[in-house]
DNA sequence: CCATCTAGAATTGTCGACAAAGTGACTATG
DNA sequence: CATAGTCACTTTGTCGACAATTCTAGATGG
């Protein structure tokens, strides 16, 4: 593999994880020393995480890691409900029988594991993210594809890990990939895109509400410090 | 301006221009002698080209112009759909009153030019993209507005050129794109997001027809040869 | 004649070094 | 005391060279 793409990889994952903090600087000559490449390579590893709108370089003073904020998560969480909702019709025109299969039995399988375990990290963690994984790739747009699960879903990683959102939806949400599917089931595109587009803002609201009442918190800290 | 970024700019004009073809290789001892660069500024010009989707690079091989295909201009076309309808509902909740007339202001520039030269070059080339830049900015969502009018927006703009796309929806597309402005300075969202994805997926069904027909016609020629 | 193998050439990936720009601390001045 | 200026130091941008890989063309064998 790429040496270049070898130190992009493990530098995404950093950051995405939160170990290299928001906000903090991307010192050349430092990661190449850690990682025992010239910076000719590690440039290109900053370039690419650049592109994936990881960090933000200016010119002449190097590359920051991007800020987060609660304005900028409902951002993304827009252009998910549009993108998804579109990704949700086309799948429910394209897929095939066998892919709505298993899609189904994908869901079985969360029904399964939930009700064992009352759980809700593996719904969360895991099902949500293959659920929605699937459909997009469902839509058979590559355009689609790469930019949802590529980039987008990244940044989407980054906020998930960061801002601690487990949250008790487990329930609902599964409610709702249940009736998406019957819609895609029965070929319904427009039903299916209004859906994804439903359960998608449904998860905004929630973290907006969720965000809300951190902040409010943080400010009792501040007034009682 | 550093270096890069020069040849960047202008290789990416010259590929959305089609002065170098699509597919064809971009040689980076070739095009460092011609900008009398080094290589590693090339590379990094290659870089961004790549992280645009302009260009794909394959491990020690190389980079080489994407290249066009009626499919991969839907795709582009149901992504437009999406995008560009949640950022006129989004505009619609958020556009100040002010940034409202500016828009009419345009259309009402577009209605006297285009009754003035029965034009359609300017209306297609100048004036639609305006509208849509300035609907686009009126969502207020930074990474929508990056995304759209970045990326994506030099990837339609390759398709137009190398496609010959001009039409003569002039007309129909005004409009349309007046019906979209009431729906806006009204404050109905919803209404304002239908209207733009009607128009969006108006002019795709209008580009697939023009294709089929392309393709007809290629075909023909190639029998007859 | 076609397929396969094998040098040689060309291209990409990586490296270290130099030039240019930015950063920060210290000094001088109003 | 605050502000502006200067100088050393750090960091980024750019360059040319070497190593590793791929491509090409000619030779060899079936």
């Amino acid at each position: 593999m790429s040496l270049s793409f070898h130190v992009f990889h493990t530098l995404q994952q950093r950051i995405v994880e939160g170990d290299i903090p928001p906000g903090s600087k991307i010192s050349e000559p430092e990661l190449a020393r850690e990682f025992n490449v010239s910076r000719s390579s590690l440039r290109e590893a900053i370039q690419r995480l650049e592109a994936g709108g990881l960090v933000i370089r200016t010119p002449n003073v190097g590359a920051r890691v991007i800020t987060l904020s609660a304005a900028k998560l409902i951002e993304i969480y827009e252009i998910r409900e549009a993108l998804e909702g579109m990704a949700c019709r086309l799948a429910a025109e394209r897929m095939t029988v066998q892919q709505i299969d298993e899609l189904k039995q994908l869901l079985a399988d969360h029904a399964k594991a939930e009700s064992l375990q009352s759980g809700q990290s593996y719904y969360q963690s895991e099902g949500d993210v293959d659920f929605h994984y699937r459909l997009i790739h469902g839509s058979q747009n590559q355009q689609l594809i790469d930019w949802l699960c590529g980039e987008l879903y990244q940044l989407v990683r980054m906020y998930r890990v960061q801002f601690g959102m487990a949250g008790p939806r487990a329930k609902t949400a599964f409610k709702e990939h249940s009736q998406i599917v019957d819609a895609i089931a029965s070929g319904d595109g427009e039903l299916a895109e209004m859906l994804m587009r439903r359960h998608i803002a449904a998860s905004r609201k929630n973290i907006q509400v969720k965000l809300q009442l951190q902040e409010q918190e943080d400010v009792a800290s501040i007034s009682r410090s």
